[in-house]
DNA sequence: TCTTTTTATTGTCTTTAAGACACTTAAAGA
DNA sequence: TCTTTAAGTGTCTTAAAGACAATAAAAAGA
């Protein structure tokens, strides 16, 4: 599928065709959390439509390269971070008459999760691509329906929280038992009891113990722990909390 | 988009076209619960391809009348049943290369839940369509990955069981609370504590005794219970079992 | 070094939800 | 009336979560 600079170049080429199938993209929408902060990945659109506002880092489906929709999910953010993020599972899909003023369009949304630190440097060099803290999300006007899509992957996630321990996959290979507490903290919006927290995910046995430390201000230093291997992405804990 | 009788017909259309986007199509599973069984309606199709095996009621969106995707999902089951179901929610969306032998194409499936008898007597009339027990499915050879998509609806489904009275919509207006368990039990595929099925119904406060009666067999009757409107197909209840 | 401060980690009592299972109630039929 | 059948309730036990105090390990300052 091709890009248009303007409507003119759009309208020229769409005129030509026979458009009887809606528009389809994928649409990722990749978090992480750093500096206390949920933070997710925008792009400064370049092209019409909707050119200028911030979007999703999606695109349309390859067909030549794209085997299936998550191939073409993890294509874009390979683009844009210059690495396959550890978590990516489909979120809902958005379809109408009215999300894209080119028409009937569908987009296939993502939630995908990854550490700061992974792709940092590669966004730095990417200009059109930054992390924006949720938080300030209110102030910027975004591209098509991606402010919705951006609202309901963090609703799932929210939810996510409170039976896994997924948002762990946008932390660093290592981190802290505080450290994921506070995440979910921000994403629950309230604080968490400690006790209960560490009960779960040490009854569940999703984390290994490193045996490293590691102080982060002046008080103890807590136990690194890392992802055990083969939970896939699917790290049930049960109800964490609520 | 338009329905071919045999690949001749499609790929003479095909060729002339340029086919740069998936084709893209919704698929409604639609479920019921009948004489002690979990029924899926299924279509034996009569046009290319997969002609002549069973699939899924779904079909094109209709650029001209379909205002989302749901409308879709709606009118194809409008079709099919006469009726709109009072349950209807996005699965999932699969989209491939293989999944479709005319190349690469995308299905945005959708479960759906209703009464029997909501809809028994203009089914039989559409001579396509059918209700058929998920148990018989083994034997059928379903048309694209339609098994797999049934599959995904069923599971979803025996997961809102667990936390949700959401089955419910599967049963008639008026029902009884051991009609509603055992309905559950056939989609968690074990039997259930009558005490905590009925506690936790009760302390959820979705449902409304009607004050009639009804009486199956020969035993007490059992109390006849309504929806309480307004829980629009969301209807958590916290774990029901497991 | 000793004490205070800070943060991580654990112990344990209370509260809440779920499971097990016996008991009561209301109908049909002999 | 007595038995059978299925609906509906009481209540004890078990398991999970919440609250919160206590302990442990570090840094910083006296």
């Amino acid at each position: 599928m091709i890009e248009y600079a303007d409507e003119a170049s759009f309208l020229a080429h769409y005129n030509r065709r026979e458009f009887d199938a809606p528009l389809l993209t994928v649409d990722p929408v990749l978090f992480t959390y750093h500096q206390a902060q949920l933070k997710v990945l925008l792009v400064k659109r370049s092209a019409y439509p909707e050119r200028g506002l911030w979007g999703l880092p999606g695109g349309f489906v390859d067909m030549a390269n794209d085997q299936n929709l998550e191939d073409t999910a993890q294509r874009k953010l390979q683009e844009k971070t210059g690495v396959s993020p550890p978590y990516l599972e489909q979120l809902y899909s958005f379809g109408s008459t009215t999300r894209d003023k080119r028409g009937w369009s569908v987009t296939v949304a993502y939630t995908a999760l990854i550490a700061y630190q992974e792709c940092a440097a590669h966004i730095e060099t990417v200009s059109d691509a930054q992390w924006l803290p949720l938080e300030h999300l209110d102030d910027l006007s975004l591209a098509f329906d991606h402010r919705q899509i951006i609202d309901f992957a963090r609703e799932r996630l929210r939810q996510k929280a409170l039976y896994s321990i997924v948002p762990a996959y946008a932390l660093p290979e290592k981190f802290t038992l505080p450290e994921l507490q506070h995440l979910h903290e921000v994403l629950l919006g309230k604080v968490l009891q400690k006790k209960s927290f560490r009960r779960r995910i040490e009854e569940a046995e999703l984390l290994i113990d490193t045996g490293e430390k590691r102080s982060e201000g002046n008080g103890r230093p807590a136990a690194l722990y890392r992802m055990k291997e083969g939970s896939g992405g699917y790290n049930f804990v049960r109800n964490l909390e609520e």
